[in-house]
RNA sequence: GGCGGCGUACCCAAGUGGCUAAGGGAGAGGUCUGCAAAACCUUUAUGCAGCGGUUCAAAUCCGCUCGCCGCCUCCA
């Protein structure tokens, strides 16, 4: 398996520290608002990465922490009037409804900020004993320029960065781009006791501490949106091994942004989709699969022409899946195996190496899906030959489950078409019910028992209209949703 | 200004030295169908921003030019 590791900027064969165990630790958020579409992403592609080392085989521990106190939690409480810690668990349990819809499972341990204070004390109070930190009127800073390798992560002169960057107004640290590991709080601000008086963590030193409780002082990757790079990674690296003495994370993933008209989508610009605005129109599989039809690294232009297109090519493998029933409930008759299928059992014997080869690479999520699209053209093509003989069967059987399998990792395609049709009823908000439909289409069947024609093609187009499209069979009419 | 990335068909998107440049969406034509839908087949890049270079061989490596974006402040 080969990962593309920020810290070299290259690829790099991943060997994990233990043979069979890979601990991985990714940023999680900051929860003081709801999250938006770019937060889905990181969550989404981390979550496919811890799947995919299961799936080979791997024990994992994935770490995904939250911060839950901060500057921007701290205002937020002001603006509403309530207490800092109510909007922390507010917007936790909103983020757990989205990971949810989303398919994003929970990490093995997800650790709050707030609940490891102690720890962060101990280690900005080894920091100053080591002689890294200094403190200043309550708060506690780090010292850039007391660790050699400052600035190598995210390539940045760390001479030029000390020289530079002299606007900071009125701060008695140091030197400016010094950051702060313990902040000492205002009046009236949430605050914990500590060695130099009630205050509250700063943002990097969360992470190197629950990293450090939850997975020791060197474990194999650590991750999260490419903005955190500097200065937050950069200043976990410099604060973990200048307390530790060892190597920090070994392997750094770092997903790219999503666009809005090619800009990078954020809060402060204020264009960003949130992720419940999304699910509101699209079902959360095409979003899912909308963000890994890009490799993790590239930016994602958001657009509902996307989606809808994602939606029309998620339709086209539950209606492989159909087709893969219907004729398996057929059980034809048996007869010599042909080279078709001859044809179709190499296609399946190499499908699995080549999704593996795809998710080897640098965890190719757009090519593994390309992969399984030719999978299902194949199925399609097959199906088509009408197949029959011994094999035939057990042939479409192994296929359905290589694309549930290789889904799985994906977390894509785990569901029934019939599921896949009821939740496009109501993302698409078609106003009707699944008895109405059958009604029509009944009154339809007689109309064209009787050959009448014209009545069984204004209800299809009515139907239609509504979303629904209707697909005659030799043994009855079934619909679906219209997708795209 | 410093550092980094990107530019592949109508749209999205893999491919980063060598078989016919994956896959999805859209369009056109066809097979099938009472008509459709789905599926399949054919078709849409002698071409990978432009120019030059290295090489037997380049979308893929190097240089320059143009265009777009990101980080350098909180940020997934």
């Amino acid at each position: 398996m080969r990962i593309y590791n920020t810290l070299s900027g290259s690829k790099e064969e991943f060997i994990p520290l233990n043979s069979h165990g890979v601990k991985i630790y990714a940023c999680g958020v900051t929860v003081y608002d709801y999250c938006h579409i770019g937060h889905a992403r990181s969550a989404i592609v981390f979550d496919v990465i811890r799947r995919y080392m299961r799936y080979k085989g791997f024990h994992v521990t994935y770490v995904r922490n939250f911060t839950d106190i901060d500057d921007k939690i701290i205002n937020r409480a002001r603006q509403e009037g309530i207490t800092w810690d109510v909007v922390a668990k507010k917007y936790t349990d909103e983020y757990y409804k989205d990971m949810d819809m989303l398919g994003v499972g929970r990490a093995d341990i997800e650790p709050k900020a707030t609940e490891h204070i102690q720890e962060i004390i101990d280690i900005v109070k080894g920091l100053i004993e080591k002689g890294y930190a200094y403190e200043i009127d309550g708060s506690v800073y780090f010292e850039v320029e007391k660790f050699t390798g400052y600035g190598k992560f995210s390539k940045r002169d760390k001479e030029e960065m000390l020289a530079g960057a002299r606007v900071e107004v009125d701060e008695r640290k140091k030197n400016p781009i010094d950051f702060a590991l313990w902040k000492k709080s205002k009046e009236g601000e949430p605050s914990w006791d500590s060695p130099w008086g009630p205050g509250r963590p700063g943002w990097h030193i969360e992470c190197s501490a629950m990293s450090l409780k939850h997975l020791g002082e060197s474990f194999d990757i650590h991750g999260g949106g490419a903005d955190l790079i500097f200065p937050h990674h950069e200043n976990e690296i410099a604060q973990s091994e200048a307390f530790t003495g060892k190597p920090f994370a070994r392997y750094w993933i770092h997903n790219g942004f999503i666009t809005i008209d090619k800009e990078k989508m954020s809060k402060s610009l204020g264009n960003f989709f949130t992720i419940k605005e999304i699910l509101d129109k699209f079902d959360p599989e095409v979003v899912r699969c909308f963000l890994l039809s890009t490799h993790y690294r590239s930016p994602i232009e958001f657009s509902d022409e996307q989606l809808r297109e994602v939606e029309s090519s998620i339709d086209r493998y539950y209606t492989t899946v159909i087709r893969i029933q219907d004729f398996l409930e057929k059980d034809g008759v048996k007869k010599e195996s042909s080279n078709t299928e001859k044809a179709f059992e190499q296609t399946i014997v190499s499908f699995r190496e080549r999704f593996e080869e795809a998710m080897d690479d640098d965890f190719n999520t757009a090519l593994a899906l390309g992969h399984i699209f030719e999978l299902i053209r194949d199925v399609n093509r097959f199906l088509d030959s009408k197949p029959s003989g011994p094999q035939v069967n057990e042939l479409l059987f192994k296929a359905r489950e290589l694309l549930m399998e290789t889904g799985d990792v994906l977390n894509i395609f785990g569901r029934t078409p019939i599921e896949w049709y009821r939740s496009l009823m109501v993302t698409k908000k078609i106003g009707l019910t699944g008895e109405e439909i059958c009604h029509r289409i009944k009154e339809r069947e007689d109309a064209r028992k009787r050959k009448e024609w014209a009545i069984a093609d204004r209800i299809r187009k009515e139907l239609e209209e509504k979303g629904i499209i209707l697909e005659d069979k030799k043994d009855g009419t079934d619909w679906k949703v219209k997708t795209g």
